[in-house]
DNA sequence: AGCATGTACTTTGTATAACAAAGTACTCTT
DNA sequence: AAGAGTACTTTGTTATACAAAGTACATGCT
């Protein structure tokens, strides 16, 4: 059995990863949608996708919406493949004992 | 939904916890044992059975064996319940998104 | 008796992490 | 010009995780 993903195992960072995870495809999520599900400060938010982004398991597109800065989130493959082999990893080990 | 419990979420004390739970009943495993399974060094191990201790989570037995110390641990009730609510959490949002 | 070994810690030091709160930059609205 | 909104960045504090070394006590070996 493979280890935990420590970049995603913290809990306001599994947190993001399963809500980008769970939007249909294609579809990305606001900064500030993110921050008020999960309820997370500004700068904290910010830290955990810079960790997440950092890692190549997010992209973050920054654009303008009439003159409203818009920052939005979706998971990359390589950060999809992340969260699905944690979760896998998650199943066993709280299936199987371990 | 509930929150995550951030003390059995951190991966080595879940690690610890999903252990002792997948025990056969009034079963209990020796400090070494769980040392060696999650590769963990003495200190580390101690620390991590340190916070669950603390917060109730599991019992720490110890005596001799012949004339060698023998510690062992198991999950108490309270422990069982809050890692059983912990895998709920888990499988709700890995499973519902968040 | 003296010494290495084994078990279970405890202590120490370091690096990393998480977080809140405050500050910055830019924009729009009034 | 003043205030609000968005998305950060910076600062400072507190907590965490960990390895490595040290401690305590008992056993086995020679």
């Amino acid at each position: 059995m493979e280890g935990p993903d420590e970049i995603i195992h913290q809990s306001m960072r599994l947190r993001i990863a399963a809500s980008l995870n769970a939007l249909p495809s294609g579809e990305l999520l606001e900064f500030g949608k993110l921050k008020s599900m999960l309820g997370a400060t500004d700068g904290n938010m910010a830290t955990h996708l810079g960790a997440l982004e950092k890692a190549g398991y997010i992209a973050v597109e920054k654009d303008f919406v009439g003159k409203k800065p818009r920052t939005r989130v979706s998971l990359t493959r390589v950060g999809r493949k992340a969260f699905e082999r944690h979760v896998s990893y998650l199943k066993d080990l709280l299936e199987g004992g371990q």
